[in-house]
DNA sequence: TCCTTACTGCGTATTAGGTACGCTAAATAG
DNA sequence: CTATTTAGCGTACCTAATACGCAGTAAGGA
């Protein structure tokens, strides 16, 4: 069959497995199993939390009963990772580059808010699943008029997933360790004030002394300014990139 | 005591204990296990093959021998990755910022492809180790004479720690991937072809028709011009953001 | 000197998780 | 009706983290 040369995570992600005739009807499908494992990431808030012991069990099935859906928690992770994430919306097709790509990315960081496990999953080869592929589409579609050659786009858009995703894996770090000891953030201005000597670090020592981490700390808000800012330096660099002609 | 209001793993990593006065001589040093548990990491180029067992059994002690020095599996991951880098080498002192941070962040980048399981370790917090401090604050001594407020410096930094860290990452992920499956990469294009619907991919449409992914791609050389490429791109940002005068 | 005390190493056991294997039963093709 | 294919699943094995408590050791004090 024409879809044997397909890798097999490749094949069950776009449903390209032809339906087989006998045998009895399965009570679980590959659906059910992956919405169960997403569910048990999102209100667990944490990738770690996805068993396959636990996923069969919130489906009322056993344990091995998955492994004739999926071949390994591995493939499990990656199916997950391309269901997580919904279509992207469709960019205003007026927009500049520059407009596209600042709503794409909030759009992406958005919508792995809502599924901060998403980051954590290991990636282990490009975007093969038709949802992440949308997505990839969708920013490589911004920069259709900039006249960039296609690997030039690539190029830029893969910075950009690199950036975004950096971005959301050391924001979602932060928040598990602050959640976990608060007190660590808040002392760290003081833990520096003990522990820095000004020959040593000397530039850290100036921050210290400037007082910048002597006040609190809002994740949310903060990182949401942090993102922009990051954003916007990095579109400058594009801007800069697409006037040379690429 | 005084540090007693430090962290745990903060006293240990500045060695901020003062000495035990009784009880039988430490057979262990945390120093030694730090570095067995480095040498594993590194030998295996893989963190998940950090396992206490193994750490315990390179150093002819037992598992739970390790507890007395490590008060978990954790913390010996936060210990390990502020050993495991290098200070910094200092900047030359003429350097203008640009080159300064260009250099920084190929340092950086050189200096965890010597330990590329660095970037797998959660991070849990501000940088609190005297390694990391030191490459924070080398990088932020690289922006001391562009004027911009403390702030501003502390974004610029932290917005190119993400990138790189992102990198990092990425391309970690898919080189472990395509070490375990080089075949997915190889066929990607081939996939591509059979799976893109022009209508409803049409931006990676164009891409496979232009051939993008037709050659094999070579990951070594491909992924440090990309590096280049991305950190270029921000750097102009940056640039930018100098000149407005933060 | 000898006892107390703090501390090290470590054996044991518990818990959790991934997954190989093979059996049983169901559904369908012939 | 029989052969074949497939789903569910019980069992078992392996790896890993780590709680707990005992035993022995070295320094401080009597």
């Amino acid at each position: 069959m024409e879809n044997n040369e397909l890798p097999a995570d490749v094949a069950l992600m776009w449903r390209l497995r032809e339906a087989p005739r006998r045998g009895p009807k399965p009570s679980l499908t590959l659906d059910d199993i992956v919405q169960a494992a997403i569910a048990i990431a999102d209100e667990e808030g944490d990738l770690a939390a996805v068993s396959m012991a636990r996923v069969a069990e919130r489906l009322g099935n056993s344990t091995m009963a998955l492994y004739r859906h999926v071949k390994s928690k591995d493939e499990l992770l990656v199916l997950m990772s391309d269901a997580a994430v919904q279509r992207p919306q469709p960019l205003p097709a007026d927009a500049d580059w520059r407009t596209g790509l600042t709503l794409w990315a909030r759009n992406v960081m958005a919508e792995i808010r809502r599924h901060p496990w998403y980051a954590k999953v290991p990636i282990s080869g490009p975007p093969a699943g038709p949802n992440n592929l949308a997505w990839f589409d969708s920013a490589l579609g911004a920069l259709k008029d900039t006249g960039l050659p296609e690997e030039g786009k690539i190029g830029v858009v893969m910075g950009l997933v690199t950036y975004v995703q950096g971005q959301i894996r050391m924001s979602g770090d932060l928040a598990a360790g602050y959640g976990r000891n608060p007190a660590a953030f808040e002392q760290f201005g003081a833990v520096l004030r003990r522990v820095v000597d000004p020959r040593v670090y000397p530039s850290v020592a100036k921050l210290v002394d400037a007082g910048v981490f002597d006040d609190e700390v809002n994740f949310e808000v903060e990182s949401d300014a942090d993102f922009d800012f990051g954003l916007a330096l990095y579109l400058d660099g594009v801007a800069g990139y697409i006037s040379r002609g690429g």
